[in-house]
DNA sequence: AATCGCGCCTGACGGC
DNA sequence: TGCCGTCAGGCGCGAT
């Protein structure tokens, strides 16, 4: 599933394909995606040139001069750079064709992304307007962390996780970060003290900057841009690991459903 | 204002 | 083998 570091490793691969292209065609297989892909996206993009491409929190962001088209990636999707008379396979929903040929192509399983149209600043969107912070920006420090969680009940992990917070934070890197915290995800958020929270935003920004460099974490059915699988996890110390022994004391680590979702942590070394 | 729970969707996996 | 139920999970949204 692709988080901040996976969509950063596509917008970084995909880019250098990108940038200053033309954009000849738009084919649109299956428009139903988290929402239905806008009617108006090719007559929007079709012989404009790209002029950028940026990303918000896990919102990718390919500008024109025309506007800008939003896309996430969700749970399972995916973009490469193919020739655009590649076959498409059963989930390739969405091609953005370039003038060399070239093709931008989305491949989303389970259809949990999305594929918008902004036609003025991308940020005023309705769904980036309320962003929280970017993690890797000097803006997410132990100040603000800290002062946005006193009073906050809610468990530090879900706090950690909601993007109008901190954008980008995504299950496995909440799990690994809170471990080399030394943090149990379930603290009540406005309880832990600032020498903590500042030691929690360390290891986020370690956490998230270590899997951009190594590639982005691979589950499943990322693929990397350039088309190979992307195949360059780095270790992870309590995701996925229930029942197993914990790397740094040996106790066994837990898992538990936390706001519907998996929590691991070990109970010797997070408390 | 803060928190909770739902639902979108498909592939993988386990049980029989 | 094949069928079927369950689960995962980002994240916006409506309910509380």
């Amino acid at each position: 599933m692709p988080e901040l570091p996976e969509v950063e490793t596509t917008r970084l691969g995909i880019t250098p394909h990108l940038l200053n292209q033309s954009i000849a065609n738009v084919i649109v297989r299956q428009a139903k995606l988290r929402w239905t892909i806008p009617a108006s996206l090719a007559a929007k993009l079709i012989g404009q040139t790209i002029t950028a491409i940026d990303r918000r929190g896990k919102y990718l962001l390919i500008s024109t001069t025309n506007g800008t088209m939003i896309m996430h990636l969700g749970m399972s999707g995916s973009l490469r750079i193919v020739p655009a008379a590649t076959e498409s396979g059963k989930h390739d929903h969405v091609d953005i064709v370039l003038a060399n040929d070239s093709c931008l192509r989305l491949r989303d399983p389970r259809r949990f992304g999305a594929v918008l149209w902004q036609q003025n600043n991308p940020l005023q969107h309705k769904l980036l307007a309320k962003l929280g912070v970017e993690p890797l920006e000097h803006e997410f420090n132990g100040e603000y962390l800290f002062n946005a969680s006193r009073q906050r009940k809610i468990a530090i992990k879900q706090f950690i996780m909601n993007s109008h917070i901190v954008v980008g934070v995504g299950n496995i890197y909440a799990n690994e970060a809170l471990f080399l915290a030394g943090i149990r995800p379930t603290i009540a958020a406005g309880r832990i003290n600032r020498q903590r929270i500042d030691n929690l935003v360390t290891t986020i920004k370690n956490v998230l900057s270590k899997a951009i460099k190594a590639g982005g974490t691979t589950l499943r059915d990322f693929t990397a841009s350039d088309g190979k699988p992307g195949y360059f996890q780095q270790q992870l110390n309590v995701y996925n690991r229930n029942n197993e022994p914990c790397y740094q004391c040996g106790s066994t680590i837990i898992m538990r459903q936390q706001n519907q979702r998996a929590s691991y942590y070990c109970r010797h070394c997070q408390t």
